[in-house]
DNA sequence: CATCTATTGTACCAAAAGGTACAGACTTAT
DNA sequence: ATAAGTCTGTACCTTTTGGTACAATAGATG
């Protein structure tokens, strides 16, 4: 038979859009056949595991990125502001400005979460916590910098509710705007 | 046979806390018996239009606990100070401080919002709608409790995600905390 | 007590679910 | 070119899915 793929990881950002779009439950084989072009042979070669492994290698993808963009410069960059700065540009890409949902967040709400749960957690407290020491770079003390850094996953998470809520991505783009402002200390 | 329910509404609240728990998709009618104590005969009695039924009636009535207790007050109180922080009290205890699901915030992240995006809009538009007319009475310029209140309802939003993610209640706690300190003018 | 309507349990259904088995075909290294 | 290993399509399986049909029964009403 034909050989299309060559990669596993050629499909992992098809699937995260797929469960993205219709959750853990919602994306049925049959749909993930559909939009990744690949018959169940394939499917299981690649994810033994099936939908479980694929959206823990979906999840692990994620976390590389997130990684790479925004994890690493927030820890390494001496220019704290920048990098701050830097971060709400990728998450502002990322999230398509407000109309695509974030998987991890999804996760998080859904019956689903137990079983991904390391995943889900690891997430959100690494970004919390390089947000965190970048904003101490910045002059914040530490429970301030703690606090803010808080604030601002959060509110980038709230946004995404609501925009997708509203059908209106000004909101998260507006979100975005204002937690901008309140990265320098007063 | 047995008739044990005489009230459609007495179990409303239970096919909440379901739909909270699993979902919509994940919200299997065999579990949804199990919860209820009710069979498919009394289900389907009840409300002919399956499960989607189901949840446009606790939509419903998760919007009428939300008018009677929080938007209402927000709009006719004087104290507009007493009701904002009312609201915040509600909130705290509806959500049980952190640890249970907003369904309509997690049914805006799914793939069924469209399905139920009337009522989803509806009830984030009515309340940054009545937050943003309280905090005007509190000293607010009109676009500055507008943003506020967007900040606030989608702070709640954020908290409850990053709670659930966490596994940690305390997250949504301290968001509520912050703000409360919000609601002054400056 | 008779009737009527609101409930309820049971049996049933077709469709779709996730997953397995496997033979065949394509690549690659030899 | 041939063997080894990598992919892929098809057929099939069991279980569960949401939903229907309907007869039986309970309580209310006269």
């Amino acid at each position: 038979m034909a050989r299309l793929v060559s990669e596993r990881s050629d499909i992992l950002p098809v699937l995260g859009e797929v469960f993205r779009e219709h959750g853990f439950e919602g994306a049925s084989l049959s749909i993930i056949t559909k939009a990744t072009g690949l018959g169940k042979g394939s499917l299981y070669h690649f994810f033994p595991g099936g939908k479980e492994e694929m959206v823990q290698a979906v999840l692990a993808e994620i976390h590389g990125w997130f990684e790479r963009e925004v994890f690493e410069p927030l820890e390494k960059t001496k220019d704290a502001d920048k990098a701050i700065n830097t971060m709400f540009d990728a998450v502002l890409k990322y999230f398509n400005s407000g109309q695509r949902v974030c998987l991890v967040g999804a996760l998080a709400l859904s019956n689903t979460r137990d079983t991904f749960a390391n995943a889900i957690r690891q997430y959100f407290k690494r970004w919390v916590m390089t947000l965190a020491r970048a904003l101490e770079k910045l002059g914040h003390s530490k429970p301030e910098a703690k606090a803010l850094a808080e604030v601002m996953v959060l509110g980038i998470q709230g946004g995404l509710v609501l925009a997708r809520a509203s059908n209106d991505a000004t909101i998260f783009k507006r979100a975005i705007k204002r937690l901008r402002l309140s990265v320098k200390p007063t």
